[in-house]
DNA sequence: TTGTATGCGTTATCAC
DNA sequence: GTGATAACGCATACAA
């Protein structure tokens, strides 16, 4: 392994020269230049990152924390962190809290214990975690954003889709396929957030008046329990505000009968893979999950090097035709 | 921020003692233990990972390079990675090639200038991807460890699915079910793979005759090309090598008519979520990929720790039974 | 324009 | 059992 030392001796200038060559702080003449560029190429020089982030007090490393690797909603996000921070030449870690055994306080010391630069949480819709431990961290002054979790601003940069829009966009869209009676499917989501897909909702049809709700308990028979409850309401259109749960959905619809679009319109929640798989393909709306990892990324950077940087970030989501609406 | 020093004055001992008592390398008086602990819980003493691997020249960073983070299939495999690392106090890095605009000489400079413990590289199917920078990082003794593609041993420990397994598997299961034309679908592969499939499909029928190989180019209109290619040999099952495909291939039966299994049974190789997912539900053959992301983080753990690891190692496919065979 | 010296927080080698 | 002290590779304040 050779050193800034190595190079210095072979080059016959002070370590010093080196390094602040290295780093552009100083205009070398020509001369020391060329040898100190023989050296390096001579010698193989690698610099060493893990010196320079002792010395300096801060790495080149941020963090990720979200609930699943393996789920085409989540590596979105997670994909256009990765190209975001690669393009600025910051690594990522990325720590996947269902599958380590650690719990949350275990990962956030090990971010502490290993200087990260910053730490992007991406949140659930359906809860607000990782809010305390986010609370912690903000306390030891590490960057921080929170990704994908709606909510009012409470000191730390939030990032999200605009949900009201999304569910005006989602529920004017059937309206204007003819659909009047429309559902709002969901599993179990807190009331605030409710709200805001309600309030789209009202936005969408531009009345005044309450759509029917629908929950999705864990473990449950569609055919069972959701399709009669939509079929006793003479439902002619559906929002699923979660897209996996939209697929079963349609699936289970297939089952019974019912055909899609004619006798009930789906539209879900969200566009991945999935929803352009499911037969038949879902309309959907789209939250823009990659760009909402890129600016996720963006705001931890500008936070890392002190630049202002944006305390709320709202992704206008935006409608996807297909064939289910 | 306190460091071994703070904890060493506060509890009136040497530095050295403290390091060595936290590293479990000296056994202390009763008393002094007591005295350390309570400085350590006073001033809240939070380990640095960075100077000591400064000065143990080796970090707890394993890297991961995949071609894609939001692919069902490589996110199964680094899932299972993440797990075993978690479990084992190490951090993971991920590089995804496809979306940095780094080349792949970049990403292997960052992991020397980073002292990375180990690599694990995930290649593709089709084509010997990162062979060549396995070989380079070879030679600067960074353990390794390359994924979910088949070759003969080259020096470096190798982990993939047993094809020609998966093949037989998959055949014998569509032959058992009555389907004795059958076709093996395939994106563009290398004739090395294509054999092992071949090979396993003859173990499957217990016959020795040739499949019909359909070849998917790139961006072909299924319903166009492979569909009446599959009519035209009267083939009354397809056994495709890519689960994607799988699905695509089973909408365009489903638009022509064709009826799955009863027309022409389907199977696919891979078992993520959108086989579940299709309609019908797939039947496939599961190629393990959790499980071939855990063992890949156990033998580059063993590596890292000078343990003795396996050169090659294999992993069973299983048959998952659903509804298109 | 270049060099000297010090320290980042830790481990490891001695010595006591 | 415990303590000085020298590295690890680099950045930087201060000299020259």
């Amino acid at each position: 392994m050779t050193t800034l030392k190595d190079i210095a001796k072979h080059a016959n200038v002070s370590v010093a020269t080196v390094s602040k060559y290295l780093s552009f702080d100083l205009a070398v003449k020509k001369e020391t230049e060329a040898r100190i560029q023989a050296a390096i190429k001579e010698l193989g020089y690698v610099p060493n990152v893990v010196a320079k982030a002792l010395k300096r007090k801060e790495t080149f490393n941020v963090a990720v924390i979200v609930p699943k690797i393996n789920n085409l909603y989540y590596s979105e996000i997670t994909s256009g962190i990765s190209q975001t921070l690669g393009k600025h030449q910051y690594n990522l870690f990325i720590y996947e809290v269902d599958q380590l055994h650690l719990d949350e306080d275990e990962i956030l010391q090990l971010m502490r214990e290993n200087m990260i630069a910053g730490i992007i949480f991406i949140g659930l819709f359906s809860d607000e975690s990782f809010k305390e431990s986010i609370r912690t961290v903000v306390g030891w002054e590490i960057p921080v954003v929170y990704a994908n979790r709606y909510m009012p601003f409470d000191g730390f940069p939030l990032l999200y889709p605009d949900l009201v829009q999304a569910s005006k966009l989602g529920t004017a869209y059937l309206a204007s396929k003819g659909n009047s009676r429309i559902a709002l499917v969901h599993k179990r989501l807190p009331d605030r957030l409710l709200d805001l897909f309600v309030e789209g909702y009202r936005q969408g049809i531009e009345e005044d008046r309450e759509p029917l709700l629908v929950a999705i308990e864990e473990g449950v028979d569609y055919s069972q329990s959701i399709i009669p409850a939509l079929v006793e309401h003479r439902i002619d259109g559906v929002f699923v505000l979660n897209e996996l749960s939209a697929v079963y959905l349609a699936k289970a619809m297939a089952q019974a009968n019912i055909r899609i679009p004619d006798d009930m319109a789906v539209l879900s929640l969200g566009n991945s893979l999935i929803s352009q798989i499911s037969t038949p393909e879902l309309t959907c709306v789209d939250l823009q999950n990659r760009e909402l990892g890129v600016r996720s990324a963006e705001i931890i950077l500008s936070q890392i090097r002190k630049q202002p940087f944006e305390a709320v970030t709202v992704l206008e989501p935006f409608l996807v035709e297909r064939s289910s609406v």
